[in-house]
DNA sequence: TTATAAATTTAGTCATGGCTAAAAATTGAG
DNA sequence: CTCAATTTTTAGCCATGACTAAATTTATAA
């Protein structure tokens, strides 16, 4: 019943992780792929096709591609990799909150199981990365935390911060400097869509933050401003 | 004066570093080349083609292969990731040193220059790698150290173990488990060529050796019985 | 010195994973 | 419901770095 242990290329396993983290209500287009992977369309399509023969995704030609289990086996382990990378990056070696995930990007692919064990043990087998996201653990479950993003909070709510987008690092940087890492406390002072910015208070001081890297942070409600760790 | 930073693929780095381990008083051949690097020989003629295109190092056909200055530079910087990482993985991660090549084998050639910094860091700079091998600076000066294989060794002689080559996981094994690891200290007791074996005394125990795995151990004669540190 | 063996390079092929241009399918507007 | 715009796929091409087979150069032995 057990996959075979075919290699796959650096680049497959970038598709197979990029279909993943694509994934929503709407189906994974090509377009989609190519846009996320910096590829041309019909580059997409290519190794979708490959991918397909391989039986790791179905795809409905013009449709949309889906991963099958083997290939959201595969997909979920490069996603640990990464995670777990980043954290050690961040908490062993000090690297910067806005560096890890690049450097983690090319890593995820070359770590051997037997490396990737020692830093999970290193780490004492960490939940989330230094973004908030969760780790899968090594048999592929994965929490399924659904924060909301800060951008759709109302005025007057105060949030903890969970998790914030790790893609780009100049926007993880303006965070970082603002205060706005997972597990900080801030309020809405001020949430008028037309505005297009949010006032809030992070850390006892204001700050005003724009609509769309809002829409990168994730909160949840603080009640009673009670502060809950990341589990 | 300084060079481009053309980024090299992992194949071309590979073979400058080759190049450079394959040095000796000998010329190094694209045989040689393709040996080490297990492809055929016309791949390692080509290779050597495109790299002499990019002046990293100068061909005379039939005759052999010589690194210039900017490839001896790039093929050091390598040789300084994979025996940080080697290190790194043995000392901070406890990867057992036979596995270490291998890994690092992947890893040079995706560290990037920061990492490498907080690598070397966190190791204190060290000078020499798991298996005994100096590390290049990151000016890209190396020692040279210069032992003698145990297996040209005569009999009656103490010596101390300074390196062994770490080309063969079997082997390490096979060396670790007789305790021929850098600062043992050894005495030789039979050392006759027709045996093709060498009768040592290792940490108290007697121990057999082939001359074959003696080629890749090297020793610095001990004086007095006066153990120095590796520097 | 010459012929043969060995080493090396050249010539031509293949797989991978990109690309552009063109064709085909889907979507949406009238 | 049909046609134009958009999305997606197909077709064909390129670079990289392997490969085998053949040609060439160098080395060696008679």
């Amino acid at each position: 019943m057990e996959e075979s242990a075919l290699t796959l290329s650096t680049s497959a396993q970038d598709y197979l992780k990029t279909i993943y983290l694509l994934r929503s209500d709407t189906p994974v287009t090509t377009q989609s792929l190519a846009d996320k992977l910096a590829v041309a369309p019909p580059s997409a399509t290519a190794m979708v096709k490959k991918l397909a023969a391989l039986n790791l995704v179905s795809h409905t030609p013009y449709r949309g591609v889906e991963l099958t289990p083997s290939g959201e086996k595969i997909a979920l382990e490069m996603i640990r990799h990464h995670r777990l990378i980043e954290t050690y990056l961040a908490e062993v070696l000090g690297l910067s909150w806005d560096k890890v995930h690049d450097e983690a990007e090319r890593w995820e692919h070359i770590l051997s199981e037997e490396v990737e064990a020692k830093i999970a043990e290193a780490l004492n087998h960490p939940s989330h990365d230094p973004h908030g996201a969760p780790i899968p653990t090594l048999n592929g479950e994965i929490a399924h935390d659904n924060w909301a993003p800060l951008a759709g909070m109302d005025a007057k709510t105060t949030v903890i911060v969970r998790r914030v987008d790790d893609d780009s690092a100049e926007l993880l940087r303006h965070l970082r400097e603002v205060g706005l890492v997972p597990g900080a406390l801030v309020e809405v002072l001020r949430a008028v869509p037309a505005e297009g910015v949010l006032q809030l208070r992070v850390a006892g001081k204001k700050r005003t933050l724009g609509v769309a890297p809002a829409q990168s942070v994730f909160v949840e409600e603080a009640l009673n401003e009670v502060r809950r760790n990341v589990k």
